[in-house]
DNA sequence: CGCCAGATTGAGGAATATCAAACAGAGTGG
DNA sequence: CCACTCTGTTTGATATTCCTCAATCTGGCG
């Protein structure tokens, strides 16, 4: 069920986009870090919240969600990751992780051991330079959660996340779309028949199409129009088709 | 109006707290860089979205918002610093300030010149992990926000506030609280009317104490019920005084 | 005293949640 | 191929939370 090998870095066909970017050949052999090559089926957990900080993860493909679930049951989703996201790094200076981490589609990771991926970004200035790189673009994407979060309705939130998706795979017209109702629900702070309404609504518009795990934004410049409305700007016109 | 003058890190009073900590004292003198002591009244700004980024900041006393302004004039507060926080540090790697900052209260701050700053990160890496720390510490708060905004409800989210706020100032029965309720509303998503609804049933229920830009807090337990309270899980019983 | 920004209060309405029921579609076993 | 089941989606009715707008109140201050 898992797939699982030592992972050739100096071959990837992320590398250059990778923490291990900059780095010379000769340093990439010498990384002193066994590198595995992962391949998980979806709704398989990386980590849990609480559990030790082990491993981080380069996700090569898929995707995946890290959440915390609240003591009624209700999950939080905090990030939704794709092709090229880091996780689990939070344990480079934490013992435990802060959040479980379950795969939504079938992905393939590099996994790092985080002890070795310590010693290595102090010795490696180019490596812990881009960790930082990656945590300030983290943080930057947390604060406009939380504007799209504190600023704006319903509807507002999950066009951008729509937009911002689709966006993560610029080639394809139909991307892939792994998410429940009730996923969205607990990215957007909304319940799930709430956002289920709001995409049965824009389908019946054919604002946008659904099949079999994906979704074609048809009609992108109304998404993008109602992403941007806030509070107190009601649109008057509705599309008129 | 603003006093400013060369600071003397190897004699601050945050020099174990600062990024400078673990330098040794022959290293703070070769800093190569000018470290500006600022003093700054209450509402006075320090940078502005999209200018251009050139110093970072540490708050060494007051208070200071960092926040935007979207297009229908609405604010929505990112992240409130105290004593010991840092700000502009997105300078670092972008080239642009992301966000407004303005002083709440009274401050006293130093200031960093952003390109000595990310020289001297990269000589010293006690320097630059000192700043990863900080950064992951941001990303930590900001999501422990997103799960506040994202599925607690108005007094909840009020609760947990008021309670971190006031954890700021350990040795303090009343603490500086220098927000408006419009600030407060900006900060947890609500409307000022909400903040002020909740307040005011508070200080009726003398749950806490207001006067003259001081908080105090007169019954915690209380108010951590509250800040614990998730949707579906009504407390029956209030309070009985 | 008069003024003014911020705080409070009230009434009504919009946005969203909750609860319950019906529906759809992808397996699965006969 | 069909009935069956299971899970996720959609829909409806109602309740709650929160916002908006407007008015009044309060405390500090010239």
């Amino acid at each position: 069920m898992t797939d699982q090998r030592l992972s050739d870095c100096l071959h990837c066909s992320m590398r250059s986009e990778s923490i291990f970017a900059g780095l010379l050949p000769a340093e990439l052999e010498n990384l002193g870090m066994e590198v595995q090559d992962i391949a998980l089926p979806a709704g398989e957990r990386l980590y849990r919240e609480g559990e030790p900080a082990r491993y981080a993860y380069t996700l090569r493909s898929g995707a995946v969600k890290l959440y915390k679930t609240l003591s009624n049951g209700q999950e939080v989703i905090l990030r939704l990751l794709h092709h090229g996201d880091l996780l689990g790094f939070e344990g480079i200076s934490e013992k435990q992780h802060r959040n479980d981490a379950i795969t939504l589609a079938p992905s393939q990771l590099c996994r790092l051991d985080l002890e070795n991926l310590q010693a290595l970004s102090q010795r490696l200035p180019t490596v812990q330079a881009a960790i930082l790189q990656r945590w300030q673009d983290a943080l930057r994407e947390s604060e406009e959660r939380i504007v799209e979060l504190g600023a704006k309705r319903a509807e507002a939130r999950l066009a951008t996340f729509l937009l911002q998706w689709a966006q993560r795979y610029p080639h394809l017209r139909s991307v892939p779309f792994p998410l429940t109702r009730q996923d969205l629900g607990a990215f957007l702070g909304l319940s799930t028949e709430h956002v289920s309404r709001i995409m049965a609504e824009w389908k019946r518009q054919s604002f946008l199409h659904e099949s079999r795990g994906h979704l074609e934004i048809l009609q992108e410049p109304n998404l993008r129009r109602i992403a941007q409305e806030l509070p107190g700007e009601k649109a008057d016109k509705k599309n008129q088709d």
